[in-house]
DNA sequence: GAGTGGTCTAGACCACGTC
DNA sequence: ACGTGGTCTAGACCACTCT
Protein backbone atom coordinates (compact mmCIF):
# COMPACT_ATOMS: atom_id res chain seq x y z
CA UNK A 1 0.00 0.00 0.00
CA UNK A 2 1.00 3.56 -0.33
CA UNK A 3 4.13 4.18 1.94
CA UNK A 4 4.75 8.06 1.91
CA UNK A 5 1.46 9.33 -0.06
CA UNK A 6 0.96 13.30 0.13
CA UNK A 7 -0.09 13.59 3.73
CA UNK A 8 -1.74 16.86 3.38
CA UNK A 9 -4.94 16.31 1.95
CA UNK A 10 -7.30 19.13 1.02
CA UNK A 11 -8.63 20.70 4.44
CA UNK A 12 -12.39 20.21 2.44
CA UNK A 13 -11.28 16.77 1.16
CA UNK A 14 -10.42 15.45 5.05
CA UNK A 15 -13.34 17.43 6.42
CA UNK A 16 -15.66 15.59 3.55
CA UNK A 17 -14.11 12.45 5.18
CA UNK A 18 -15.68 13.28 8.41
CA UNK A 19 -19.40 14.30 6.93
CA UNK A 20 -18.92 10.65 4.98
CA UNK A 21 -18.22 8.38 7.78
CA UNK A 22 -21.22 10.12 9.93
CA UNK A 23 -23.33 9.92 6.78
CA UNK A 24 -22.32 5.82 6.52
CA UNK A 25 -21.92 5.47 9.47
CA UNK A 26 -26.04 5.19 9.94
CA UNK A 27 -27.22 6.92 12.76
CA UNK A 28 -28.22 10.02 10.05
CA UNK A 29 -31.78 8.46 8.29
CA UNK A 30 -32.82 9.35 4.95
CA UNK A 31 -33.18 12.64 4.02
CA UNK A 32 -32.13 14.02 7.45
CA UNK A 33 -31.25 18.03 7.28
CA UNK A 34 -27.90 18.71 7.49
CA UNK A 35 -26.18 22.12 9.83
CA UNK A 36 -26.35 24.78 7.23
CA UNK A 37 -23.38 25.62 5.10
CA UNK A 38 -22.82 28.69 7.72
CA UNK A 39 -23.24 26.53 10.19
CA UNK A 40 -21.02 23.97 9.61
CA UNK A 41 -17.99 26.51 8.32
CA UNK A 42 -18.54 28.06 12.32
CA UNK A 43 -18.09 24.50 13.44
CA UNK A 44 -15.33 23.41 11.92
CA UNK A 45 -13.83 26.71 11.95
CA UNK A 46 -12.87 26.36 7.95
CA UNK A 47 -14.68 29.44 5.74
CA UNK A 48 -18.17 28.68 3.56
CA UNK A 49 -16.12 28.11 0.95
CA UNK A 50 -14.49 25.63 2.08
CA UNK A 51 -17.49 23.82 3.60
CA UNK A 52 -18.90 24.08 -0.02
CA UNK A 53 -16.47 22.58 -1.36
CA UNK A 54 -16.90 19.58 0.24
CA UNK A 55 -20.73 19.61 -0.44
CA UNK A 56 -19.54 19.46 -3.85
CA UNK A 57 -17.66 16.60 -3.18
CA UNK A 58 -20.23 14.51 -1.50
CA UNK A 59 -22.76 15.33 -3.72
CA UNK A 60 -21.02 13.70 -6.75
CA UNK A 61 -20.12 11.05 -4.36
CA UNK A 62 -24.01 10.98 -4.04
CA UNK A 63 -23.83 11.13 -0.23
CA UNK A 64 -25.80 14.38 -0.02
CA UNK A 65 -27.79 16.68 -2.05
CA UNK A 66 -28.79 20.51 -1.51
CA UNK A 67 -31.99 22.42 -2.53
CA UNK A 68 -31.67 25.87 -2.82
CA UNK A 69 -33.44 27.81 -0.06
CA UNK A 70 -34.35 24.51 1.57
CA UNK A 71 -31.00 23.11 2.92
CA UNK A 72 -28.40 20.05 2.41
CA UNK A 73 -29.73 16.60 3.02
CA UNK A 74 -28.63 13.06 3.82
CA UNK A 75 -29.36 10.93 0.21
CA UNK A 76 -31.18 8.14 0.69
CA UNK A 77 -29.25 5.04 1.17
CA UNK A 78 -30.45 3.54 -2.17
CA UNK A 79 -28.98 6.62 -4.02
CA UNK A 80 -25.52 6.57 -1.85
CA UNK A 81 -23.00 3.91 -2.81
CA UNK A 82 -23.50 4.03 -6.46
CA UNK A 83 -20.95 5.79 -8.32
CA UNK A 84 -19.10 5.71 -11.56
CA UNK A 85 -15.71 4.68 -11.71
CA UNK A 86 -13.32 3.89 -14.19
CA UNK A 87 -12.30 0.48 -12.77
CA UNK A 88 -15.81 -0.70 -12.83
CA UNK A 89 -15.32 -4.58 -12.38
CA UNK A 90 -13.05 -4.87 -9.41
CA UNK A 91 -14.19 -1.48 -8.07
CA UNK A 92 -18.11 -2.14 -8.44
CA UNK A 93 -17.59 -6.05 -6.79
CA UNK A 94 -15.69 -4.93 -3.86
CA UNK A 95 -18.26 -2.07 -3.10
CA UNK A 96 -20.54 -5.09 -3.35
CA UNK A 97 -18.82 -6.95 -1.10
CA UNK A 98 -18.39 -9.52 -3.88
CA UNK A 99 -14.78 -11.06 -4.18
CA UNK A 100 -13.14 -9.89 -7.75
CA UNK A 101 -11.03 -12.31 -9.51
CA UNK A 102 -9.50 -12.87 -12.97
CA UNK A 103 -7.80 -16.18 -15.03
CA UNK A 104 -5.48 -14.30 -17.61
CA UNK A 105 -5.93 -16.58 -21.19
CA UNK A 106 -3.72 -14.76 -22.85
CA UNK A 107 -1.05 -12.21 -23.41
CA UNK A 108 -0.07 -11.49 -27.03
CA UNK A 109 1.17 -8.42 -28.73
CA UNK A 110 0.33 -7.96 -31.95
CA UNK A 111 -0.17 -5.06 -34.66
CA UNK A 112 -2.98 -3.05 -34.80
CA UNK A 113 -5.78 -3.80 -37.28
CA UNK A 114 -7.31 -1.30 -39.15
CA UNK A 115 -10.61 -1.32 -36.88
CA UNK A 116 -8.70 -1.07 -33.66
CA UNK A 117 -6.46 1.68 -35.20
CA UNK A 118 -9.14 3.94 -35.60
CA UNK A 119 -11.05 3.07 -32.76
CA UNK A 120 -7.87 4.11 -30.73
CA UNK A 121 -6.95 7.04 -33.03
CA UNK A 122 -3.57 5.00 -33.91
CA UNK A 123 -1.40 4.48 -36.54
CA UNK A 124 -2.55 1.23 -38.04
CA UNK A 125 -0.21 -1.62 -37.32
CA UNK A 126 1.39 0.19 -34.24
CA UNK A 127 2.32 -2.60 -31.66
CA UNK A 128 -0.37 -3.05 -29.06
CA UNK A 129 -0.68 -5.91 -26.36
CA UNK A 130 -3.99 -8.09 -26.82
CA UNK A 131 -4.84 -9.48 -23.24
CA UNK A 132 -7.90 -12.08 -23.05
CA UNK A 133 -9.13 -12.33 -19.20
CA UNK A 134 -12.52 -13.86 -17.58
CA UNK A 135 -13.55 -12.43 -14.97
CA UNK A 136 -14.52 -13.72 -11.20
CA UNK A 137 -17.13 -12.87 -9.09
CA UNK A 138 -17.07 -14.85 -6.13
CA UNK A 139 -15.15 -17.94 -7.86
CA UNK A 140 -17.87 -18.28 -11.10
CA UNK A 141 -16.86 -16.55 -14.55
CA UNK A 142 -19.19 -13.37 -15.05
CA UNK A 143 -17.28 -11.42 -17.83
CA UNK A 144 -14.67 -12.35 -20.90
CA UNK A 145 -12.75 -9.46 -21.47
CA UNK A 146 -10.34 -8.69 -24.64
CA UNK A 147 -8.08 -5.71 -23.71
CA UNK A 148 -6.10 -3.82 -26.24
CA UNK A 149 -3.69 -2.24 -24.61
CA UNK A 150 -1.65 0.77 -26.39
CA UNK A 151 1.91 0.91 -23.99
CA UNK A 152 3.19 4.82 -24.44
CA UNK A 153 6.78 3.22 -25.81
CA UNK A 154 5.59 0.67 -27.96
CA UNK A 155 6.97 -2.26 -25.79
CA UNK A 156 4.31 -4.95 -25.22
CA UNK A 157 2.74 -5.71 -21.62
CA UNK A 158 4.74 -9.19 -20.69
CA UNK A 159 2.55 -11.75 -18.97
CA UNK A 160 4.73 -11.97 -15.81
CA UNK A 161 4.42 -8.24 -15.48
CA UNK A 162 0.73 -8.08 -15.46
CA UNK A 163 0.15 -10.97 -12.96
CA UNK A 164 2.57 -9.38 -10.70
CA UNK A 165 0.95 -5.74 -10.54
CA UNK A 166 -2.46 -7.39 -10.87
CA UNK A 167 -4.27 -5.04 -13.45
CA UNK A 168 -3.72 -3.62 -16.35
CA UNK A 169 -4.46 -0.01 -15.08
CA UNK A 170 -1.86 -0.77 -12.70
CA UNK A 171 0.55 -2.06 -15.06
CA UNK A 172 -0.03 1.58 -17.22
CA UNK A 173 0.44 3.65 -13.83
CA UNK A 174 3.97 1.83 -13.72
CA UNK A 175 4.85 2.82 -16.61
CA UNK A 176 3.87 6.58 -15.76
CA UNK A 177 0.31 6.82 -17.41
CA UNK A 178 -3.37 6.07 -15.81
CA UNK A 179 -6.50 6.23 -17.26
CA UNK A 180 -8.79 9.00 -16.35
CA UNK A 181 -11.42 8.94 -18.46
CA UNK A 182 -13.11 6.38 -20.35
CA UNK A 183 -16.01 5.85 -23.31
CA UNK A 184 -18.26 3.34 -22.98
CA UNK A 185 -20.74 1.79 -24.79
CA UNK A 186 -23.43 -1.01 -23.93
CA UNK A 187 -25.17 -3.92 -26.22
CA UNK A 188 -26.44 -6.84 -26.62
CA UNK A 189 -25.08 -9.78 -28.00
CA UNK A 190 -25.44 -14.08 -28.16
CA UNK A 191 -22.87 -16.26 -27.20
CA UNK A 192 -21.02 -17.79 -29.61
CA UNK A 193 -19.75 -21.38 -29.05
CA UNK A 194 -16.20 -19.80 -27.52
CA UNK A 195 -17.96 -17.37 -25.12
CA UNK A 196 -20.21 -19.75 -24.10
CA UNK A 197 -17.46 -22.34 -22.76
CA UNK A 198 -15.47 -19.50 -21.42
CA UNK A 199 -17.86 -18.22 -19.33
CA UNK A 200 -19.84 -21.48 -18.48
CA UNK A 201 -23.64 -21.03 -20.15
CA UNK A 202 -25.04 -22.12 -23.15
CA UNK A 203 -24.61 -21.05 -26.47
CA UNK A 204 -26.81 -19.22 -27.65
CA UNK A 205 -27.32 -17.36 -24.28
CA UNK A 206 -28.17 -13.51 -24.18
CA UNK A 207 -25.08 -11.58 -22.97
CA UNK A 208 -23.66 -8.28 -22.14
CA UNK A 209 -21.89 -6.56 -24.66
CA UNK A 210 -19.51 -3.55 -23.25
CA UNK A 211 -17.24 -1.72 -25.34
CA UNK A 212 -14.46 0.82 -23.96
CA UNK A 213 -11.78 3.20 -24.80
CA UNK A 214 -10.07 4.53 -22.01
CA UNK A 215 -7.68 7.86 -21.94
CA UNK A 216 -5.27 9.31 -20.21
CA UNK A 217 -4.28 12.17 -18.59
CA UNK A 218 -3.30 13.99 -21.73
CA UNK A 219 -6.26 12.53 -23.77
CA UNK A 220 -3.97 9.83 -25.12
CA UNK A 221 -5.64 6.85 -26.08
CA UNK A 222 -4.46 3.88 -23.65
CA UNK A 223 -6.96 0.44 -24.63
CA UNK A 224 -9.82 -0.50 -26.57
CA UNK A 225 -11.45 -3.30 -23.99
CA UNK A 226 -14.62 -5.60 -25.28
CA UNK A 227 -16.65 -7.33 -22.65
CA UNK A 228 -18.77 -9.88 -22.59
CA UNK A 229 -20.89 -10.39 -19.25
CA UNK A 230 -23.65 -13.06 -18.61
CA UNK A 231 -26.63 -11.94 -17.47
CA UNK A 232 -26.70 -12.48 -14.28
CA UNK A 233 -23.78 -9.48 -13.76
CA UNK A 234 -25.17 -5.88 -13.84
CA UNK A 235 -23.78 -2.81 -14.39
CA UNK A 236 -25.53 -0.38 -12.04
CA UNK A 237 -24.68 3.31 -12.57
CA UNK A 238 -26.21 6.71 -10.85
CA UNK A 239 -27.42 9.71 -13.70
CA UNK A 240 -27.60 13.25 -12.25
CA UNK A 241 -30.01 15.77 -14.20
CA UNK A 242 -27.73 17.47 -16.81
CA UNK A 243 -27.52 21.50 -15.92
CA UNK A 244 -29.70 23.62 -18.15
CA UNK A 245 -28.02 26.05 -20.16
CA UNK A 246 -28.99 26.77 -23.60
CA UNK A 247 -28.49 29.78 -25.88
CA UNK B 1 -40.91 26.79 -26.61
CA UNK B 2 -40.24 28.43 -22.70
CA UNK B 3 -41.51 31.71 -23.12
CA UNK B 4 -40.44 33.95 -20.03
CA UNK B 5 -38.12 31.73 -18.81
CA UNK B 6 -35.75 33.58 -15.72
CA UNK B 7 -34.25 35.66 -17.91
CA UNK B 8 -30.88 35.89 -16.39
CA UNK B 9 -28.33 33.35 -16.25
CA UNK B 10 -25.35 33.01 -14.21
CA UNK B 11 -22.43 34.85 -15.03
CA UNK B 12 -20.48 31.71 -15.24
CA UNK B 13 -23.37 29.98 -17.31
CA UNK B 14 -22.83 32.85 -19.81
CA UNK B 15 -19.53 32.75 -19.84
CA UNK B 16 -19.84 29.01 -20.54
CA UNK B 17 -22.18 29.08 -23.62
CA UNK B 18 -20.08 31.79 -25.01
CA UNK B 19 -16.73 29.34 -24.68
CA UNK B 20 -18.45 26.09 -25.48
CA UNK B 21 -20.07 27.63 -28.76
CA UNK B 22 -16.24 28.57 -29.51
CA UNK B 23 -15.10 25.18 -29.02
CA UNK B 24 -18.01 23.85 -30.74
CA UNK B 25 -17.81 25.63 -33.75
CA UNK B 26 -14.61 24.26 -34.54
CA UNK B 27 -12.00 26.62 -34.95
CA UNK B 28 -9.91 24.75 -31.89
CA UNK B 29 -8.09 21.88 -32.60
CA UNK B 30 -7.93 18.71 -29.64
CA UNK B 31 -6.01 19.26 -26.92
CA UNK B 32 -5.70 22.94 -27.74
CA UNK B 33 -4.50 25.44 -24.79
CA UNK B 34 -7.19 27.74 -23.85
CA UNK B 35 -6.09 30.88 -22.17
CA UNK B 36 -4.93 30.53 -18.57
CA UNK B 37 -7.88 31.15 -15.95
CA UNK B 38 -6.41 34.66 -14.84
CA UNK B 39 -6.14 36.19 -18.64
CA UNK B 40 -9.61 34.70 -18.80
CA UNK B 41 -10.84 36.23 -16.29
CA UNK B 42 -9.23 39.76 -17.27
CA UNK B 43 -10.34 38.97 -20.85
CA UNK B 44 -14.16 38.59 -20.03
CA UNK B 45 -13.52 41.43 -17.02
CA UNK B 46 -15.05 38.54 -14.12
CA UNK B 47 -13.54 37.14 -11.21
CA UNK B 48 -10.94 34.42 -11.70
CA UNK B 49 -13.50 32.25 -9.17
CA UNK B 50 -16.22 32.68 -11.92
CA UNK B 51 -13.70 31.61 -14.49
CA UNK B 52 -13.24 27.97 -12.77
CA UNK B 53 -16.79 27.81 -12.05
CA UNK B 54 -17.25 28.05 -15.91
CA UNK B 55 -14.48 25.58 -16.67
CA UNK B 56 -15.68 23.13 -14.18
CA UNK B 57 -19.36 23.13 -15.68
CA UNK B 58 -17.68 22.36 -19.60
CA UNK B 59 -15.13 19.87 -17.73
CA UNK B 60 -18.41 18.10 -16.72
CA UNK B 61 -19.66 18.08 -20.39
CA UNK B 62 -16.48 16.96 -21.02
CA UNK B 63 -15.39 20.01 -23.62
CA UNK B 64 -12.80 21.18 -21.62
CA UNK B 65 -10.04 19.53 -19.52
CA UNK B 66 -7.80 21.24 -16.89
CA UNK B 67 -4.35 19.96 -15.54
CA UNK B 68 -2.30 21.25 -12.98
CA UNK B 69 0.54 23.09 -13.56
CA UNK B 70 0.04 22.87 -17.45
CA UNK B 71 -3.42 24.44 -18.43
CA UNK B 72 -6.76 24.26 -19.37
CA UNK B 73 -7.52 22.22 -22.76
CA UNK B 74 -9.81 21.93 -25.68
CA UNK B 75 -10.93 18.25 -25.61
CA UNK B 76 -10.28 15.48 -27.78
CA UNK B 77 -13.44 15.37 -30.46
CA UNK B 78 -14.28 12.01 -29.96
CA UNK B 79 -15.16 12.94 -26.14
CA UNK B 80 -17.01 15.61 -26.38
CA UNK B 81 -20.82 15.37 -26.82
CA UNK B 82 -21.11 12.30 -24.76
CA UNK B 83 -22.72 13.21 -21.63
CA UNK B 84 -24.97 11.63 -19.19
CA UNK B 85 -28.70 12.81 -19.55
CA UNK B 86 -31.80 11.55 -17.59
CA UNK B 87 -34.29 11.91 -20.22
CA UNK B 88 -31.53 8.96 -22.10
CA UNK B 89 -32.83 8.23 -25.28
CA UNK B 90 -34.82 11.27 -27.08
CA UNK B 91 -31.64 13.61 -25.72
CA UNK B 92 -29.04 11.09 -27.02
CA UNK B 93 -30.98 10.27 -30.46
CA UNK B 94 -31.38 14.35 -31.14
CA UNK B 95 -27.68 14.72 -30.05
CA UNK B 96 -26.32 12.27 -32.83
CA UNK B 97 -28.77 13.98 -34.93
CA UNK B 98 -31.31 10.81 -35.08
CA UNK B 99 -34.93 11.18 -35.31
CA UNK B 100 -36.14 9.94 -32.02
CA UNK B 101 -40.04 8.59 -31.81
CA UNK B 102 -42.54 6.47 -29.72
CA UNK B 103 -45.51 4.77 -30.02
CA UNK B 104 -47.89 4.72 -27.13
CA UNK B 105 -49.01 0.67 -26.76
CA UNK B 106 -50.91 1.53 -23.39
CA UNK B 107 -51.92 3.32 -20.38
CA UNK B 108 -53.10 1.49 -17.63
CA UNK B 109 -53.62 2.48 -13.66
CA UNK B 110 -53.02 -0.56 -11.34
CA UNK B 111 -51.93 -1.09 -7.64
CA UNK B 112 -48.19 -1.56 -7.08
CA UNK B 113 -47.24 -5.32 -6.88
CA UNK B 114 -44.82 -6.10 -4.42
CA UNK B 115 -41.49 -5.98 -6.30
CA UNK B 116 -42.81 -2.84 -7.68
CA UNK B 117 -43.22 -1.56 -4.61
CA UNK B 118 -40.33 -2.70 -2.97
CA UNK B 119 -38.26 -1.04 -5.82
CA UNK B 120 -40.12 2.04 -5.70
CA UNK B 121 -40.01 2.28 -1.83
CA UNK B 122 -43.46 2.85 -2.33
CA UNK B 123 -46.50 1.11 -0.46
CA UNK B 124 -47.90 -2.25 -2.04
CA UNK B 125 -50.91 -1.58 -3.93
CA UNK B 126 -50.49 2.64 -4.48
CA UNK B 127 -51.58 3.55 -7.69
CA UNK B 128 -49.33 3.47 -10.13
CA UNK B 129 -50.02 4.00 -14.18
CA UNK B 130 -48.28 1.45 -16.37
CA UNK B 131 -47.48 3.27 -19.96
CA UNK B 132 -46.24 0.69 -22.50
CA UNK B 133 -44.33 2.07 -25.19
CA UNK B 134 -42.11 0.91 -28.37
CA UNK B 135 -39.19 3.62 -29.00
CA UNK B 136 -38.65 4.35 -32.72
CA UNK B 137 -35.13 5.81 -33.83
CA UNK B 138 -35.34 6.99 -37.38
CA UNK B 139 -38.94 5.53 -37.39
CA UNK B 140 -37.36 2.05 -36.80
CA UNK B 141 -38.23 0.55 -33.45
CA UNK B 142 -35.20 0.01 -30.75
CA UNK B 143 -36.73 -0.46 -27.98
CA UNK B 144 -39.40 -1.62 -25.66
CA UNK B 145 -40.26 0.56 -22.37
CA UNK B 146 -42.86 -0.21 -19.34
CA UNK B 147 -43.05 2.51 -16.89
CA UNK B 148 -44.62 1.97 -13.63
CA UNK B 149 -45.05 6.38 -12.96
CA UNK B 150 -46.16 6.97 -9.26
CA UNK B 151 -47.58 10.26 -9.67
CA UNK B 152 -47.76 12.19 -6.51
CA UNK B 153 -51.36 12.87 -6.13
CA UNK B 154 -52.23 9.08 -6.98
CA UNK B 155 -54.12 10.84 -10.51
CA UNK B 156 -53.33 8.10 -12.53
CA UNK B 157 -52.50 9.50 -15.97
CA UNK B 158 -54.23 9.82 -18.95
CA UNK B 159 -53.64 8.54 -22.37
CA UNK B 160 -54.19 12.36 -23.52
CA UNK B 161 -52.12 13.47 -21.27
CA UNK B 162 -49.24 12.10 -22.16
CA UNK B 163 -49.88 12.14 -25.82
CA UNK B 164 -50.16 16.32 -25.34
CA UNK B 165 -47.16 16.19 -23.42
CA UNK B 166 -45.15 14.31 -25.52
CA UNK B 167 -42.72 12.60 -22.81
CA UNK B 168 -43.98 10.95 -19.45
CA UNK B 169 -41.07 13.41 -18.27
CA UNK B 170 -43.02 16.47 -19.25
CA UNK B 171 -46.14 15.28 -17.78
CA UNK B 172 -44.66 14.92 -14.26
CA UNK B 173 -43.07 18.28 -14.77
CA UNK B 174 -46.29 19.73 -15.19
CA UNK B 175 -47.67 18.11 -12.47
CA UNK B 176 -44.64 20.03 -10.10
CA UNK B 177 -42.10 17.45 -9.92
CA UNK B 178 -39.26 16.27 -12.30
CA UNK B 179 -36.86 13.76 -12.18
CA UNK B 180 -33.24 14.97 -11.27
CA UNK B 181 -31.91 11.46 -10.69
CA UNK B 182 -32.13 8.38 -11.55
CA UNK B 183 -30.30 4.42 -11.05
CA UNK B 184 -29.76 2.32 -14.34
CA UNK B 185 -28.73 -1.09 -14.21
CA UNK B 186 -27.87 -3.09 -17.26
CA UNK B 187 -27.84 -6.31 -18.25
CA UNK B 188 -28.90 -8.96 -20.68
CA UNK B 189 -31.86 -10.82 -22.01
CA UNK B 190 -33.55 -12.89 -24.57
CA UNK B 191 -36.13 -12.00 -26.43
CA UNK B 192 -39.89 -13.66 -26.13
CA UNK B 193 -42.20 -13.86 -28.63
CA UNK B 194 -44.10 -10.04 -27.73
CA UNK B 195 -40.94 -8.79 -27.60
CA UNK B 196 -39.75 -9.93 -30.58
CA UNK B 197 -42.91 -8.64 -32.71
CA UNK B 198 -43.18 -5.42 -30.83
CA UNK B 199 -39.19 -4.97 -32.11
CA UNK B 200 -39.62 -6.71 -35.61
CA UNK B 201 -36.47 -8.96 -34.14
CA UNK B 202 -36.43 -12.97 -34.63
CA UNK B 203 -37.40 -14.29 -31.31
CA UNK B 204 -34.33 -15.59 -28.97
CA UNK B 205 -32.56 -12.54 -30.13
CA UNK B 206 -30.72 -11.19 -27.57
CA UNK B 207 -31.23 -7.73 -26.04
CA UNK B 208 -30.05 -4.86 -23.97
CA UNK B 209 -31.95 -5.22 -20.85
CA UNK B 210 -31.86 -1.59 -19.10
CA UNK B 211 -33.99 -0.77 -15.64
CA UNK B 212 -33.99 2.41 -13.70
CA UNK B 213 -35.74 4.13 -11.07
CA UNK B 214 -35.93 7.97 -10.83
CA UNK B 215 -36.27 10.48 -8.40
CA UNK B 216 -37.60 13.65 -7.72
CA UNK B 217 -35.32 16.56 -6.34
CA UNK B 218 -36.97 15.73 -3.15
CA UNK B 219 -35.64 12.06 -3.48
CA UNK B 220 -39.07 10.79 -4.12
CA UNK B 221 -39.36 7.61 -6.11
CA UNK B 222 -41.06 8.41 -9.76
CA UNK B 223 -40.81 5.99 -11.67
CA UNK B 224 -39.40 2.32 -12.59
CA UNK B 225 -38.67 1.48 -16.27
CA UNK B 226 -37.88 -1.69 -17.58
CA UNK B 227 -36.28 -1.12 -21.17
CA UNK B 228 -35.39 -3.49 -23.26
CA UNK B 229 -33.24 -2.73 -26.68
CA UNK B 230 -32.35 -4.03 -30.39
CA UNK B 231 -28.69 -5.03 -30.24
CA UNK B 232 -28.13 -2.52 -32.97
CA UNK B 233 -29.01 -0.04 -30.28
CA UNK B 234 -25.72 1.76 -28.33
CA UNK B 235 -25.83 3.33 -24.90
CA UNK B 236 -22.85 5.37 -24.33
CA UNK B 237 -21.54 7.25 -22.04
CA UNK B 238 -18.26 9.15 -20.30
CA UNK B 239 -16.64 8.14 -17.59
CA UNK B 240 -14.02 9.99 -15.65
CA UNK B 241 -12.37 9.11 -12.80
CA UNK B 242 -13.59 9.64 -9.29
CA UNK B 243 -11.47 11.51 -7.14
CA UNK B 244 -9.34 9.32 -4.48
CA UNK B 245 -9.44 10.73 -1.15
CA UNK B 246 -9.21 7.52 1.72
CA UNK B 247 -8.91 7.76 5.61
C1' DG C 1 -39.06 38.13 7.25
C1' DA C 2 -35.77 34.87 8.38
C1' DG C 3 -32.96 31.34 6.84
C1' DT C 4 -31.10 28.62 3.23
C1' DG C 5 -28.13 27.69 -0.76
C1' DG C 6 -26.18 30.14 -5.20
C1' DT C 7 -23.22 33.63 -7.20
C1' DC C 8 -19.56 36.90 -7.31
C1' DT C 9 -15.61 39.39 -5.79
C1' DA C 10 -10.42 40.37 -4.64
C1' DG C 11 -6.65 38.77 -2.82
C1' DA C 12 -3.31 35.37 -0.91
C1' DC C 13 -0.70 31.31 -0.87
C1' DC C 14 0.34 26.41 -2.24
C1' DA C 15 1.49 22.51 -5.50
C1' DC C 16 2.73 21.14 -9.82
C1' DG C 17 5.08 21.26 -14.66
C1' DT C 18 8.08 23.11 -17.76
C1' DC C 19 12.06 25.42 -19.21
C1' DA D 1 12.26 30.92 -12.03
C1' DC D 2 8.00 31.32 -13.88
C1' DG D 3 3.41 30.28 -15.11
C1' DT D 4 -0.28 27.20 -14.40
C1' DG D 5 -4.23 25.33 -11.89
C1' DG D 6 -5.74 24.14 -6.79
C1' DT D 7 -7.04 25.75 -2.24
C1' DC D 8 -8.51 28.96 1.16
C1' DT D 9 -10.27 33.18 3.01
C1' DA D 10 -13.83 37.01 4.29
C1' DG D 11 -17.29 39.47 2.86
C1' DA D 12 -21.27 40.92 -0.03
C1' DC D 13 -25.46 40.34 -2.35
C1' DC D 14 -29.07 37.55 -4.88
C1' DA D 15 -32.72 33.88 -5.31
C1' DC D 16 -35.38 30.65 -3.30
C1' DT D 17 -38.49 28.37 0.42
C1' DC D 18 -41.04 28.14 4.26
C1' DT D 19 -44.13 30.10 7.77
Amino acid sequence: MGTSRSESAAKYASLASVIRAEVIAGSLPDNHLLPSERDLAEQYAVSRDTVRKMIRLLETEGIVYSAHGRGTFVSPAILRGVHDSIDGFSDAARQRGDLAGQFVLGVEAKGASLALASALGIRPGRIVTHVRRVRLLNRRPVGLHDAYVVTPDEHPIQRAELEQSGSIYATLRSRGVAPVVALDSVSAALAGSEEAALLAVEPGSPLLLCERVAFSDRRTPLEHCVMHYVPSFRFARRITAAFDARS
